[in-house]
DNA sequence: TATATATTTCAAGAATTCTTGTAAATTCAG
DNA sequence: CTGAATTTACAAGAATTCTTGAAATATATA
C-alpha cells in the first residue's frame, strides 16, 4: 500500500470502522479511497494501491454498489470500469442515511406492526403488545421525521440543522403565534420580532 | 425457549438485527427479552428463558452495561442481580444515541482533525485534505445539532419531530422576522464557528 | 463471430467472532 | 473468617464472515 500518508490514515481508519458497523475492511477501505481521489478508480488500481485480490475488490464494489454509494462510470476508449462517489457529500450522507434505514428500521416497523395485529393471549403477551406498540409509535414519528426532512432542499437542510436548539425559541415563537388570527399576517406584526420569550406554553 | 409467541419473533429479530449492527445475537435478544418483560430479571431466568450458557449471558448483560442499555436492579433478601431496560422508551434512544456517536462519530472526527493539522506535500495530498475538511465540517455540523436537540425535553423534541417538514414553513417564517429591526438576527449563517477553530474557510 | 480484455462466481482456506464449560473470583450471611 | 451462592475470566471449540485463486462468464471491437 503506498498511499500518500495522509491518504492511507483515512483508508485505515475507515477499514477499521467498518467494521463496527455491517461493512467488513475491504469495503471501507475501498470506499475511502474511491472519496479520496481526485479521479475515478478502476478495479485494478485499487488492487494496486490497497493490495487486496482483485476479487475481494470485485465483490467490495458490488457491496458499495448495492448501497448505491459509489458511481460508476466509462471512460471512452477504455472498457474498464471506474468508480467515483459522489462530490455532494450531502448526497453521500442521504444516501447512507436511506439505506440504512432501509436495511436496519424498515424491517423492524414491519416485524412490529405484524406482531401487532395479532390477538394477545395472556397477560404477558397483552403487556409485551403495549410495549411494542410503543416502540412503534417511536419509530414510525422518527420516520416520518426523516422522510420529511430528507425532502428539504440541502440548503434548508443545513439552515435548519444549523439552527440546532435554537429551534425551541422558534416553536415558541411559533406556540404564540399561531394562537393569532390569520396565517402569514401574523409574521408582519413587527411587534412579534424578539424570540427571545420564554412562554413555556 | 418457551415463550409467548408474540415475544418470541421479536426477541428473534432483535437477535438476528443486532449482527446488522455491531451487536451479537446472544446481546440482541436479552436486550430485547428484557425490554418485553414486565418484572427485572436475573441471568438464571434470562438463560432459562433464552436457553444460552450461563457465562454467555454473564458477558452479554455486562456487555449491555457498557452500553448504558440496562440497569441493575437488587432485590432485598436475593443476591442476585436483576436487569431491566428504563421504562422511558425516549430514554433508551437517547442513550443509544448517545453512545454510538461515542464510538462511531467521535473517533472519526478526531482522526479527522488529527490528519487536518499536517501539513500536505503533494497536489494529492491536498486534495484529499479539502475533501476531509468538508467530511469534518459535516460531521460537526450533524454532531453539533445532535447535542442540541439531545438537550431538549422529551415534550419539545417530539412536537419538534412532530412537525416535520412543515419546520420549513417556519424557517421561512422566521426569514422573513429576521430582517425586521429585531435583536440580534439570530439565525442562519452560522458563523458563530467555536473560537478554539479558525483554521480555514 | 472470434478474441482479447474485463468482471464475476465459487469453493476452500484464513481470520475473526461467538459460545460454552470450567475454574477462579467475588459477595455476603452467619 | 467460612462457606454457599453468584458472577466473571478465560481458553478452547463452533460458527460465521472474510479473502483469495482459479475457473467461468460477460463484453467490446475488429
Amino acid at each position: 500500500m503506498d498511499l500518500p500518508a495522509i491518504t492511507q490514515a483515512f483508508v485505515l481508519h475507515f477499514g477499521e470502522m467498518g467494521s463496527r458497523w455491517g461493512i467488513s475492511r475491504t469495503v471501507g477501505q475501498i470506499y475511502a479511497l474511491l472519496f479520496l481521489s481526485p479521479e475515478p478508480l478502476n478495479a485494478d488500481q485499487i488492487v494496486e494501491k490497497l493490495s487486496f485480490s482483485r476479487s475481494n475488490v470485485s465483490m467490495g464494489l458490488k457491496e458499495l454498489q448495492a448501497w448505491n454509494l459509489v458511481r460508476l462510470r466509462r471512460v471512452p476508449g477504455d472498457r474498464r470500469d471506474y468508480f467515483t462517489t459522489p462530490e455532494d457529500l450531502w448526497a453521500i450522507v442521504r444516501t447512507l442515511a436511506d439505506e440504512r434505514k432501509k436495511r436496519e428500521v424498515d424491517p423492524t416497523l414491519s416485524m412490529l406492526r405484524e406482531i401487532l395485529m395479532q390477538q394477545p393471549a395472556t397477560a404477558e403477551e397483552r403487556h409485551a403488545q403495549v410495549r411494542m406498540q410503543e416502540l412503534h409509535d417511536l419509530i414510525e414519528l422518527l420516520s416520518q421525521w426523516y422522510t420529511d426532512v430528507q425532502r428539504l432542499e440541502t440548503e434548508r437542510l443545513v439552515q435548519l440543522l444549523s439552527l440546532g436548539a435554537k429551534v425551541q425559541k422558534i416553536l415558541e415563537m411559533k406556540d404564540r403565534l399561531t394562537v393569532l388570527p390569520g396565517r402569514r399576517a401574523a409574521a408582519g406584526k413587527s411587534d412579534e420580532k424578539s424570540p427571545k420569550e420564554k412562554g413555556r406554553a
